[in-house]
DNA sequence: TGTACATCAGTGAACGCGCGTTCACTGATGTAC
DNA sequence: TGTACATCAGTGAACGCGCGTTCACTGATGTAC
């Protein structure tokens, strides 16, 4: 039964993949080895080969997830139009979205592990803060070439990059919470932080 | 060993009042009614004489979350000094503290069970949806009023509460995600969104 | 008001179940000669 | 290049443990007469 390296090598991906997405929609302690391993084609004897344990697993589940959420955010900048402005808000509208908020566990792990990782050993926290500042420098970047292509100069990007991302996976985490609840309030949580982004949708008209 | 009515109900509370704390602190699904009970000062095989089951009890405690950080709200509102607005500002700057930060199981709801929330069933759900809805309603009158004061009328109070709110939940979620794997970035997070509350803050020298 | 009995909050043992982890085993791959 | 053996990814049973829930029991409270 022993494998190629290259096949077992990819196994081992599968299952962080698999935990990526799992650990996203249903919470880290949501998602058992047993689960895991029945999720990803295997039986779960064989964990124990890849990973140190299953708080080690989770630690290389929110980092790829992190990965994945950063080449997102890369390619949706990269081929923005319209100046760099544009291209960042059309990435905030579209993490705006019900859709996304339907979609935990392909979705943003910010908000996904948000509460899980403070309490979760440090291993996993470090991947999420590693992704986390990731994320935030890409955002200041973003910010700072914007407003130097309105004369505006950089001042405060970082900052201003901080609440940006604060608001968005505030605004996300919440219309989560209440979506099936009150899908009104979900929806009006959204578009509240959505709305400043775009300029085909307007303020609804006052009562 | 039967209790008077009065004795009963007040246990019952005790329990409710238990579980809310712990549950802020460690998830719903991270407290087990052997735990729960144990804290409370009982043995767990009396749970069910008050619960039907620990998600019905989950609700209650998510409720009784909710009913103690809306007076803790009203309450920083009434007392607030130099205008309504000096009263939500205040309330804004000890929400983004590391004070707060640390101590989830006496701090606010929204933050502590917003991922939790999302992930448990329907009745859950329901009392956090309802306390949301009572937060944010609170927090658009304040700022409807805080409008009035400033003659710049009451528009979209309701709209600019909510983007509030995300800002303030996301910043707190985060900034507990990365607090022990980097204390820097979690402070940094915390006081990029207050600042804007402060006058005696400002920002850091441009590098 | 006094007596007899039903109620029910709390106790602690027990239930089936799923958890993370360990283990002996299998057999194809990788390696040493 | 060919043979002999060590490696190790995957299997599936088993481990102790804690989970949510149920149960028979206790005895003071509440109620009916």
């Amino acid at each position: 039964m022993r494998l190629s390296k290259e096949q077992a090598a990819r196994n081992r991906q599968h299952i962080i993949d698999t935990a990526s997405r799992l650990c996203r929609e249903r919470g880290i302690d949501g998602v058992g080895v047993a689960d895991l391993m029945k999720e990803a084609g295997f039986t779960h004897g064989g964990f124990y080969n890849h990973f140190a344990s299953k708080e080690a697993l989770a630690a290389e589940a929110c980092g790829a997830a992190f990965e994945g959420a950063l080449s997102g955010l890369m390619e949706a900048l990269g081929q923005g139009r319209g100046g760099s402005g544009a291209a960042l808000s059309q990435y905030v509208q579209q993490y705006l979205t019900p859709t996304h908020r339907d979609d935990p566990s392909g979705g943003c792990p910010m908000a996904a592990l948000a509460v899980d990782a403070g309490r979760q050993a440090e291993e996993v926290q470090a991947a999420y803060a590693t992704g986390l500042e990731a994320v935030v420098s890409v955002f200041a970047r973003q910010l700072a070439q914007q407003k130097a292509e309105a004369k505006g100069g950089d001042a405060a990007s970082r900052e201003h990059a901080m609440r940006l991302v604060s608001e968005m996976v505030g605004a996300l985490v919440l219309a989560r919470a209440v979506a099936d609840a009150n899908p009104a309030l979900s929806e009006e949580i959204l578009s509240a932080s959505r709305r400043p982004f775009s300029k085909q949708e307007p303020r609804a008209r006052k009562g």
